[in-house]
RNA sequence: GGUCCCGUGGUCUAGCGGUUAGGACGUCGCCCUUUCAAGGCGGAGAUACGAGUUCGAUUCUCGUCGGGACUACCA
């Protein structure tokens, strides 16, 4: 007879953690958190076809990962924690086994043809007209109890099917609020009926709606990414991740639609949880996320983005300078970057001009509308400015020693060298962006150009004075 | 087919009998500008439909239409 706010998630190892999985996840610990409650977390795997130990390792990392801590369950490193373990299903089979044989000594179970499977009677176990329940999302409920057919509890393998397992464990983990999924919104008077029989206390229900895909179909692989692990590979932050998943069905207000995990764990409650389902859209998790990139700061940016950075220079061919002797260099790239990239992912290829040294690539269309002017009216005349342009930025640099290789010496100078052109600023700035970047669009130009190796920056120009002829 | 559930702009939502129906993403326009962004300002855009109840419905009831879930020895 506590009232000891207990929930959990219960997913089942037959593949990866996806948002819709991942949201339930967060609304789960957020109610724990909200309410001083526990958060456990149990694997159902009772599946012995498609479960898989892989699934189960990938799916913590994932929750992990969101940074939804679990007071119970099953641990990375392969124990577990908490008093109401194991917390695996395919290890409490000893206590499915003692609540069969209650059912089939009350005589509400019968064999299902001449198999070894049981089938639970629904009739004898209860005699009323109507079953009800108060969803604390979707609200009061009423189903004829003969709308609910008898079902099978338990397999021919001996093994427990999941609205017995499920309801056992979640009354013997003392779980409060079973906070799900939806689509188990119908089966739940199947596993209130059970409840009863097995003399349990039926726990509050709350369900929560699927998340579609943007053509209003449930969320699968044909949408693209749907597991957590794509959103991280393709450099997702899980504060943004959190933040958007857990706004998909819930508001702390009218207005609010950034805010940090601890707001949710500090306000989230389950009566303004939205009943229609919600249609992922990735536009908004972008900005979303980008939101996030632009507010962590230049430190946690570079640690955070750091595996991505390895991963694309592996893939150039680039040698990375040592991230511990040059970190304020890298860290000089975030404000470079931090309002031009929606993921971490994309900060590599736009930078790219840092790290591929003497081959750098030379966008095709960028040489050929800047270096060589266009094919239009103007060409032959915008090819010979680019040449002139990129003469004097080159002889004004060639002036700047090392010494003064930074921003406000090189911008002096680059400023002056224009204002004796008298070129139009496009004209003037652009083949050396080229030249410096390799392409006509690319994150602030001096500040580059302060960030790059002197010598190199003097080659770059050399070698797109040759491009121009 | 049966049962249950859902229905505010393109998307996520606020609203909980009386509002010029609010915010965010996206979109369009303008400003800023050394490219791209970011930022600022402004615009278009919604209560699925039809009956009730009520002095008054986005809000309550019913029906229609549309969508979803369940109906497995999957969860």
């Amino acid at each position: 007879m506590s009232d000891q706010i207990r929930v959990r998630f219960a997913p089942s190892p037959t593949g990866y953690l996806h948002v819709g999985g991942a949201r339930t996840a967060i609304y789960n610990w957020a109610f724990a958190r909200a309410h001083g409650g526990k958060f456990l977390l149990r694997i159902e795997d009772t599946d012995a076809q498609r479960s898989t130990p892989e699934n189960t390792q990938q799916i913590l990392r994932s929750l992990a990962w969101l940074g939804l801590d679990w007071d119970e369950g099953p641990t990375l490193d392969g124990s577990s924690r908490g008093d109401f373990g194991p917390y695996l299903q395919t290890e409490r089979a000893e206590l499915y086994e003692r609540e069969f044989k209650k059912l089939q000594d009350a005589g509400l179970v019968y064999p299902e043809g001449d198999s070894a499977a049981w089938r639970f009677d629904v009739r004898r176990a209860w005699p009323e007209r109507t079953i009800e329940f108060d969803d604390l999302v979707f609200g009061h409920i009423v189903v004829e109890r003969d709308q609910v057919e008898d079902f099978i509890i338990k397999r021919s393998d001996g093994s427990p099917i999941y609205h017995f397992a499920v309801v056992v464990d979640d009354a013997n983990m003392l779980i409060s609020h079973v906070i799900r999924g939806d689509d188990h919104l119908s089966n739940t008077p199947k596993q209130i009926v059970l409840y009863r029989a097995l003399g349990y206390r039926i726990p509050e229900f709350a369900h929560l709606s699927m998340i579609l895909g943007d053509d209003g179909k449930r969320l699968s692989k044909r949408h693209g990414a749907t597991s957590v692990e794509a959103y991280r590979g393709e450099g997702y932050l899980p504060e943004a991740m959190v933040n958007y998943l857990a706004l998909l069905g819930w508001a702390p207000d009218g207005k609010t639609t950034l805010f940090a995990r601890e707001t949710l764990a500090a306000k989230f409650k389950l009566d303004h949880v939205s009943k229609n389902p919600a249609t992922f859209d990735a536009k908004k998790l972008n900005w979303v996320n980008q939101q996030y990139i632009k507010q962590m700061g230049a430190s946690a940016f570079v640690d955070a983005w750091w595996p991505y950075l390895i991963k694309a220079a592996d893939a150039e061919d680039w040698q990375l300078p040592d991230p511990s002797a040059r970190r304020e260099w890298y860290e000089a790239m975030y404000a470079l970057v931090c309002e031009r990239i929606d993921t971490l992912a994309e900060a590599a290829p736009k930078l790219a001009y840092f790290f591929s040294g003497d081959h750098l690539a030379m966008d095709e269309r960028s040489v050929q509308k800047v270096l060589r002017g266009g094919g239009g009216d103007n060409a032959a005349a915008n090819a010979a400015a680019a040449k002139n342009a990129l003469e004097a930025q080159k002889a004004a640099l060639a002036a700047l020693g090392s010494a003064d290789w930074t921003l406000e010496p090189i911008t002096a100078a680059l400023d002056d060298a224009l204002a004796k052109l008298a070129l139009k600023p496009k004209l003037f700035w652009q083949p050396l962006r080229v030249a410096v970047c390799g392409n006509m669009v690319s994150p602030p130009l001096n500040e580059s150009i302060a960030l790059l190796d002197r010598v190199l920056v003097l080659t770059r120009i050399e070698r797109a004075l040759q491009l121009v002829d």
